[in-house]
DNA sequence: GGAATCACG
DNA sequence: ACGTACGTGATTCCA
């Protein structure tokens, strides 16, 4: 069945660029939030009504009619920004590449393209859907015409027909324009009868039927005041409606059918995206082209002139000998990547100077064998996938250097961009598709190999392409000093995995499954009645309507039911404690003994994931599980811990933490002489802050004035603002500046050091760690005063917090190399951000704490020491 | 798929 | 006049 959509081209991509709230821009400062909002309408709108038709229309520059009639008219109207206005003509370009049809002209506005081609559709029998942010298009709303106003965000819509109009308003569409000439318009500066608001406005014309009704009907409005303002606005509400009234008989150039929807161009869709660096939609655009390859046209480029795609055969087992006796080596590998048995080869690619070879998984073994122990230099994207499929399998990897690696690089020169995959990179690097020709396969051939060295030979030049602009962008030390060598030493720690009690997690989750039964009950007769206590919504019914709670907080759905909200009606009513327990108790069950249970792998140990391009300030990331946050701020859920054991009576676990790394970094950082000489005496750092900063002497430092002073300490971490303090201390805001005030007087390189790290960020829309690792922050030149506060904050944290997990990461690979050449049999199991795990022989536990503890402590040489405390323990809880 | 919540550094 | 501390991942509910 055919259907039109008729959209609102400005209001959309309005509503879109103000959506969007950090601001997207290029690399070469090009805006695109509101073409990328715009276009996130548009594919769901694609998808929800399915148009066969479609049409997009737009407001000019060039006053219309109904400024000629009232000169004021939109007048104090903000204007387009800049930013936004270069965007459209970019937007254009694409919906035309989409096959969409766009309309605009002199003396016109949207709205009245819109009624229109509305009225066409009608008259055509077609069902027409308009899409627009302007109310005004209600009065367009027919049986046959519906129309979605934006409600917020960019996701949210709300769908008026006759009936909905009828609901909300209790009058019709055309109504509609009677009400709005009453009432007027503040944001296009349509007067209405001054005085009369909405209230008044829907309940005269539920009385009257319309303007002409009223006038006509006066005498029967019950107050004179209301009667006399009538009287007096009665020109300017005949003028409002003539303002009001959405014009249906725009001259047009184009008949229904011409809006039926054309070809799309692809290859215009590709250039565009790439240079917008949309990855996502690239991406969704080669996912549609994939699943209908014949209808779409030949993709640019696939002759690809720069890069030589080599010929590629079916190795040997011979092959595979000489192959990893090569001196360097581009691989990819396809394994299923289990982290629960040992993993299965789909295929090995791997491409060599005298050749390009294909591997199926008949070539396992051979392929395993031939791997171990090689010393060649390797090229890929995604290596640390490589060398776990490896280890897993049994190969000894220590020998393999990292050379060079696409995805690495990528993630070095945009930490902040969601880690686009290999086509998606190749497709903006080159233009070029690779999932598509050049296919020539031979008579004999059954697999089409080509694509394996088109795929190697892309690989290659991808690294080339990204190592040359990270050595221009003086990101060098990052990627071929850290991030390379590290690879490997996470893709070893997820081999290895940390070796857990099964039966210890089980019998706690049932414990606590017990103990959630009788909650659940309380909480239920203490409600009066059951709900379901893990819906938020349910939760603040009950709590602040049935039991009538005093209500704090709101979220977008209602009442927030979060712990700090909680927190502060404890007391109040019995239920809130029964409440915060079952929710710790539920998280402990449900993500710590249920989520962690179906991981352990057949080997009796958790073989986490580790992500290395993942988080914007350079941290590692960890999923699958989560290992990274492990409860142990409470006792109950630190219970836990002792379910991670060390694998064995002859082994034991070696730990060790930096101690305050973030603030030793930022003394560093910001050389300020009064941290870094709190620092030197080697104490509590946070009780030589409440000295200074509250000025009394050490030993009259209070447990409350230390808790203040940390709190402080993190703040500055984080750019902290009055408002978050206080927050955090539970203290009046004033007092919070306070504190803030008095500690940049007595830390003032500190102060001067956030200023710069701010006004640096101003000026290069970057700032950078120790080694140089760098983050774009787009948000600092933001518009809206609240992105631009975010951008600061960030501009202060993220050198401080990337510079740490430098050093970790570097320390990490000292660490690695040691125990190789020291204690071969120990094994870096987990790290926590600034913290270290090894798994090691009893034997050797003296020797590796020490061997951890100087590797860590020798990572980064500062202006202040860093200190690593080290703990060898039997399980994770006795490691403190 | 997003929002709310809560676990960690 | 406004809304607010940095960085992650997993689970659950709900449209």
């Amino acid at each position: 069945m055919d259907k039109i959509v008729i959209i609102d081209g400005n209001s959309l991509v309005n509503r879109a660029y103000y959506a969007i709230q950090r601001p997207m821009i290029t690399k070469d400062g090009f805006y695109t939030q509101g073409i990328y909002g715009f276009l996130s309408m548009l594919f769901k709108i694609r998808a929800d009504y399915k148009p066969t038709h479609m049409i997009v229309a737009y407001d000019r520059k060039a006053p219309t009619f109904r400024h000629l009639e009232y000169g004021d008219y939109k007048a104090g109207r903000r204007r387009m920004p800049d930013e936004l206005a270069m965007e459209l003509p970019v937007l254009k370009d694409i919906l035309k590449a989409m096959g969409i049809y766009q309309f605009e002209t002199d003396g016109f506005e949207a709205d009245d393209i819109i009624g229109t081609t509305a009225k066409m559709s009608e008259e055509a029998g077609l069902p027409a859907v308009i899409i627009t942010g302007d109310r005004d298009a209600l009065q367009l709303a027919t049986d046959r015409t519906q129309v979605v106003i934006t409600k917020k965000g960019i996701s949210e819509f709300k769908l008026y027909d006759d009936a909905a109009m009828i609901e909300e308003y209790g009058f019709d569409h055309e109504q509609f324009i009677d009400y709005k000439a009453l009432r007027g318009d503040a944001s296009d500066n349509i007067p209405g009868i001054p005085g009369i608001g909405e209230k008044t406005a829907v309940k005269l014309i539920q009385q009257f039927g319309s303007l002409e009704g009223l006038l006509a009907g006066l005498d029967k409005v019950d107050s004179p005041k209301l009667r006399e303002k009538i009287e007096e606005g009665s020109t300017s509400a005949l003028m409002s409606k003539r303002l009001a009234t959405i014009v249906k008989n725009v001259p047009v150039s184009y008949s229904i059918e011409d809006l039926r929807i054309g070809k799309q161009d692809s290859d215009e869709l590709i250039r565009i995206y790439s240079r917008l660096e949309f990855k996502t939609y690239l991406s969704k655009l080669l996912k549609e082209m994939k699943a209908s390859p014949a209808a779409e046209a030949p993709v640019l480029n696939t002759s690809s002139q720069s890069v030589a795609i080599p010929a590629v055969v079916k190795g040997t087992e011979a092959d595979l000998e000489a192959l990893f006796a090569s001196e360097r080596l581009v691989i990819d590998v396809l394994s299923d990547e289990n982290h629960k048995d040992v993993p299965k080869l789909e295929k090995a690619e791997i491409m060599a100077e005298n050749g390009c070879f294909v591997f199926g998984p008949e070539f396992e073994d051979a392929f395993v064998k031939a791997a171990s122990g090689s010393r060649a230099k390797l090229t890929g994207f995604g290596l640390g996938k490589v060398y776990y499929y490896l280890a897993a399998k049994g190969a000894d990897i220590s020998g393999f250097v990292t050379e060079s690696d696409g995805a690495l690089a990528r993630y070095v020169l945009s930490p902040s961009s969601k880690a686009p995959g290999l086509a998606e990179l190749v497709l903006e690097v080159f233009h070029v598709n690779l999932d598509e020709g050049p296919v020539q396969l031979s008579l004999f051939e059954t697999e089409d190999s080509s694509a394996s060295g088109k795929k190697l030979a892309y690989i290659k030049a991808l690294c080339e392409a990204l190592e040359k602009q990270i050595k221009e962008e003086d990101l060098s030390e990052v990627y071929f000093g850290i991030e390379l060598p590290l690879c490997k030493v996470l893709a070893s720690m997820e081999k290895e995995g940390f070796a857990v009690d099964r039966k210890a997690i089980e019998d706690f989750g049932k414990d606590l499954k017990e103990k959630l039964a009788v909650l659940e009950k309380q909480v239920c007769g203490l409600a009066g009645k059951d709900f379901n206590i893990n819906s938020p919504q349910q939760l603040g019914t009950v709590l602040f309507e049935d039991l009538g709670l005093p209500s704090g907080k709101k979220t977008s759905k209602g009442y927030s039911t979060s712990a700090d909200v909680l927190e502060k009606l404890k007391g109040v009513h019995p239920i809130i404690e029964k409440i915060l327990e079952y929710r710790t108790l539920a998280k402990l069950n449900g993500t710590y003994v249920e989520g962690m249970l179906p991981l352990i792998a057949k080997d009796g140990r958790i073989h986490a994931h580790f992500q290395q391009t993942v988080t914007a300030t350079g941290r590692i990331s960890c999923t699958e599980p989560n290992l990274q946050n492990i409860p142990v701020r409470t006792d109950l859920g630190r219970q836990l811990r002792k379910a991670f054991t060390a694998g064995g009576p002859e082994k034991t676990l070696v730990g060790a933490d930096y101690s305050q790394i973030e603030l030793r970094v930022m003394a560093h950082m910001s050389g300020d002489e009064e941290l870094i000489e709190a620092f030197s005496g080697g104490h509590d750092i946070h009780k030589e802050t409440a000295a200074k900063v509250f000025g009394v002497p050490l030993e009259k430092v209070t447990p409350q004035l230390r808790s203040n002073a940390k709190a402080v300490n993190f703040g500055v971490i984080y750019g902290m603002s009055g408002f978050g303090l206080a927050e955090e201390l539970t203290i009046s805001r004033k007092q919070a500046e306070q504190y803030i005030k008095d500690y940049f007087e007595r830390f003032k390189g500190v102060k001067s050091f956030m200023d710069k790290q701010v006004a640096d960020c101003r000026k290069d829309g970057c700032v950078r760690t120790l080694y140089g690792r760098r983050r774009n922050i787009p948000e600092i030149k933001a518009q809206q005063y609240m992105v631009r506060q975010l951008g600061e904050r960030l501009a202060m944290n993220t050198p401080i917090q990337g510079t740490a997990a430098d050093i970790i990461k570097i320390a990490m690979v000292k660490v690695y190399d040691a125990l190789a050449e020291k204690y071969p049999q120990a094994r870096l199991i987990l790290q926590v951000h600034d913290e270290l795990i090894i798994e090691a022989p009893k034997k050797d536990a003296e020797g590796v704490s020490a061997l951890l503890k100087e590797c860590m402590e020798s990572a980064a040489d500062l202006k202040v020491k860093l200190i690593a405390e080290e703990n060898t323990a039997d399980n994770w809880y006795d490691l403190k």
